[in-house]
DNA sequence: CCTCTCCCAGGAGACGGG
DNA sequence: GCCCGTCC
DNA sequence: ACATCCTGGGAGAG
């Protein structure tokens, strides 16, 4: 996940929007945590003898894995000590995933799958089996409760959490996203948080990110920032062959979007892969320009504008903005 | 100057006793 | 502070 | 996904 090279172009480009600071600066904060990326990583990561045979998930005894109660809570725990109140923000709707990584996901996914049926030995099922990793709703129901029971406040997002997330922050309901997702300055969070999770017995110092500074620093609009990002490479899109991040930057600063780069560029020099942002379409769809405008009530997904002609996600209505407005409330109390 | 490719090292959750 | 064993 | 897989940094060519 991730722009690609966009945290030094940051640096290059747009000094002072990154510094780093210890956890205990950030005391007093409240912070915004996409919880289902947190569940898929301590699933993944919370094993135990792995140094001998059986690389095993915590279990309950009936059977049910239980890593991801023990690091939501020992992570939560963790914050708390710090004096940051973690606001737990989960998937609603399944995002829109853009068809390039879904594609690669669900290809990787189905390979295990048929490995596994055909899979003979114990080890090989074991192994296949692992690569099906998931979080399911029992998952994050299980985190849910325990969350609650620590009077950890719990948000329910209407799609994506990472966009809700930065909507918390922007409404000043929280002060950052934390993540180690730079997409997330995307959905515009005013401040995104680094490394939080490393505390002061660790290596590396937490990493925050500022928004304004950052697109000022670029000298961007908004929309012409997510229009970079998608011209560096993300997770929904192919690059260009020989535009990196300084070459996109100089792009979209000189044409101001990412429809006019696509139009102006020499196309025997460029391959654009098929299917791209609608400035490489011959079908003009509609308005470009709008599309990447917010207006049309999806938060952050400025990304969506190279998918305008696929489902557009039904917008989160204005009761889901009130639904995270008082679950937010909550964070106060905690 | 910028990008691409290749390679390789390091990290992949957190705690706590010794 | 590091090294590992442990967490279920 | 720990008998793997992904990322980031550096070198070197185009």
């Amino acid at each position: 996940m991730g722009i690609k090279g966009l945290t030094k172009l940051l640096n290059d480009e747009a000094p002072g929007c990154i510094k780093e600071a210890e956890l205990s600066s950030y005391t007093g904060r409240k912070v915004a945590i996409d919880a289902s990326m947190a569940l898929y990583q301590f699933i993944i990561a919370i094993r135990s003898g792995s140094e001998g045979f059986a690389a095993q998930v915590l279990t309950n005894e009936q059977g049910e894995i239980t890593s991801h109660i023990q690091g939501i809570f020992n992570r939560t725990i963790r914050m708390l000590t710090n004096g940051i109140k973690p606001v737990y923000v989960f998937d609603g709707k399944p995002p829109t995933l853009k068809s390039g990584e879904l594609a690669k996901r669900m290809a990787r996914r189905q390979e295990a799958q048929s490995k596994l049926e055909a899979a003979e030995s114990v080890e090989d099922k074991e192994k296949y089996g692992k690569r099906l990793t998931r979080v399911t709703r029992k998952h994050s129901e299980d985190a849910m409760k325990l969350l609650r029971l620590m009077g950890v406040p719990v948000v329910q997002a209407p799609c994506e959490a990472e966009a809700q997330c930065a909507e918390l922050a922007r409404a000043g309901k929280v002060w950052a996203t934390g993540t180690e997702d730079m997409d997330a300055l995307c959905f515009r969070t005013p401040k995104l948080l680094r490394r939080l999770t490393f505390g002061a017995a660790n290596k590396q110092p937490v990493m925050e990110v500022d928004y304004q500074k950052a697109i000022d620093g670029l000298g961007l609009t908004y929309e012409q920032f997510v229009d970079l990002c998608i011209l560096c490479g993300c997770d929904y899109t192919d690059t260009i062959k020989g535009i990196g991040p300084k070459t996109a930057l100089k792009l979209v600063r000189t044409h101001g979007s990412i429809a006019n780069v696509v139009r102006s560029l020499d196309k025997k020099k460029y391959q654009v892969p098929a299917g791209w942002i609608k400035g490489s379409n011959p079908a003009p769809s509609a308005k470009p320009d709008e599309a990447t405008e917010g207006e049309d009530g999806l938060e952050g997904e400025g990304a969506s504008n190279k998918e305008n002609s696929e489902k557009n996600e039904s917008a989160p209505p204005e009761s889901d903005e009130k639904k995270k407005a008082e679950d937010a409330e909550k964070a106060d109390d905690a």
